[in-house]
DNA sequence: CTGAAAGCGCTTACAG
DNA sequence: CTGAAAGCGCTTACAG
């Protein structure tokens, strides 16, 4: 070939410094030799690796499965490489990938935070060249930007909805009080339950379920509150859907004799019996969102900590009717 | 400090020829100044990254949930840091993220290959220091291991199962011949069918559904059938419980006037309504020994290109029944 | 037990 | 438009 280094590395990023002629022909001998670039040679040298790191509590669970998707048809677009990894909302677990991830060079990270992050941990990152971007939760401290779905506003939706059916007695079952996004979804259902003057019994709120199987064992504690409620606002739809198999499953019939919500909207949601009324909450948009900021930010822009929150819309499916007054 | 780069290199690397008062010296030292150790370069000079690649069609469907689960667990005892990717059946998105990985220089990948995959694409990989190891699927000519459930077998339990019962017109609902899976899942409820001697109608090979989604819409397509089968044999549990709910929805009683089973035994099928009877895949045991096979690999040991087929088992719920005749 | 030197495969000024 | 040289941050023989 006889040509420098300095040149074929030049050809192969179709830089216009190289003659079109040389350029072809360095190209064509790349692709016969089978050469494989290597980036780890490059990002040595440029300090830029073209990966992202993107970590959530638990990658399978269909709640993020919308956001991911997002995040990685954004990516692609840029050719960014996305490494991605579960925290299981274990601090250790999520350091040990922020290292990773700073070992590896990576661009940047798009988190949603485990439990209890401390917001040292993100702005150690980002001093040592790590710009993090938020979805889903919020640490208190760390002026990075945030996007998630306005959580009260989304549970008040659900509730006033559950209150103009003519249910006085709603339970709120699933989610925990150690996320922003727990609190937030927790006093939404509060403030309208107060804005409409109903009381509040504590023992309506039902605490911990997260998943699906959490939902479907929570049914016996619901169905054995004494003055039942005839309504649960569930944390989300995978509660929501386990909470209507445990209320079959006990004999009653969910939508009729017990009015359900969920939140997230998952694909599930439309066909599951009775169809869920359900929060739609924007998931696709907290994607996208957050790979447009990462990706501003990597290329310089300068993105402001801001809290962007994608506004929640209600879906109503045969799952809430009103209540069925036992006498 | 006054030490050579090589002998910090030795005193973080825990190796013995580094004074033991030196070594902790440096690594206090290194703590301190908050030294970010590179990967990049290390790999460069080693040739070894630590990254193994995973590439299943969707990493959001609940049936890699478990297998995922097993091969990270494995991976990181081994502190390999592994990157997951979706190639959704397309192989250039496969192409692609291989590409990526041999860029990296990763030290193996894991994959449950795209419908259509060429031997070639995995033994260009394997020929540039890529190893590879399969799971659920197989491609003929790839002398590489693989590891998957011996689904002939497990559809010829859930269909033997269904005789049993007492059912004689048995539809197979879902799944694609265009993989190895969907060849030996039908193949498994063929034999079966033969070997009761029951004749086996054309039609009720319902083709194509994998979803929930799917098996919802293939609900209406079921119940139209002429001489209704009664019974369905569900190429996994996302399509029985969506068969199910549509099911349901068109007012038929699953588990009573239609017995269904599943595929894969997740987590879900155990709480459907009705609980689902379905093949247990070894979802766990195929991730596990996947990973152990490329970490062996990875460690030098010759692995044989061997198919490992698990074993699966029928787990009997209450969606199966004997059969209504309707008179 | 420790240090000086070479080299992994790129990219980027700098010369020509 | 092309080439020679330096350097990114490690690790690994090799000397001492």
């Amino acid at each position: 070939m006889n040509v420098s280094t300095a040149t074929v590395s030049l050809a192969l990023r179709d830089s216009p410094l190289v003659a079109e002629q040389t350029r072809e022909r360095i190209k064509d001998h790349a692709r016969a030799i089978g050469y494989i670039y290597n980036r780890r040679a490059a990002s040595l040298r440029t300090s830029r690796s073209g990966i992202v790191g993107v970590v959530v509590h638990d990658i399978m669970n269909p709640f993020f499965a919308e956001i991911l998707k997002a995040i990685e048809s954004e990516l692609d677009r840029s050719r960014q490489t996305f490494i991605l990894s579960n925290h299981y909302d274990q601090l250790e677990k999520q350091r040990t990938f922020i290292d990773t991830l700073l070992q590896l060079g990576a661009d940047g990270v798009i988190m949603s935070p485990a439990i209890g992050t401390p917001p040292e941990d993100i702005i150690v990152a980002e001093e040592n060249g790590l710009p993090a971007v938020l979805i889903a939760r919020t640490v208190e401290g760390a002026q990075v930007p945030v996007f998630r779905g306005d959580d009260a506003y989304g549970t008040a939706l659900a509730t006033n909805h559950l209150i103009s059916l003519g249910h006085k007695r709603i339970a709120m079952v699933g989610g925990t009080d150690q996320t922003s996004t727990g609190r937030d979804r927790y006093h939404g259902y509060l403030g309208a339950m107060e804005k409409a003057g109903l009381p509040v019994d504590p023992a309506w709120r039902i605490s911990g379920p997260r998943t699906k199987q959490g939902g479907f064992e929570a049914a016996g504690q619901f169905l054995a509150l004494k003055d039942k409620p005839t309504a649960a606002c569930c944390w989300n739809d995978l509660v929501a859907i386990g909470l209507m198999n445990g209320i079959s499953r006990a004999g009653l019939v969910p939508g009729v004799d017990v009015s359900v919500t969920g939140y997230d909207d998952l694909e599930e949601a439309a066909i599951a019996t009775p169809a869920l009324t359900t929060v739609w909450n924007g998931q696709r948009e907290v994607g996208r969102q957050a790979a447009r900021a990462l990706l501003d930010k990597l290329s310089g822009a300068s993105v402001k900590p801001s809290q962007e929150l994608i506004r929640p819309e209600l879906h109503v499916r045969q799952s809430t009717a009103r209540p069925v007054e036992r006498s």
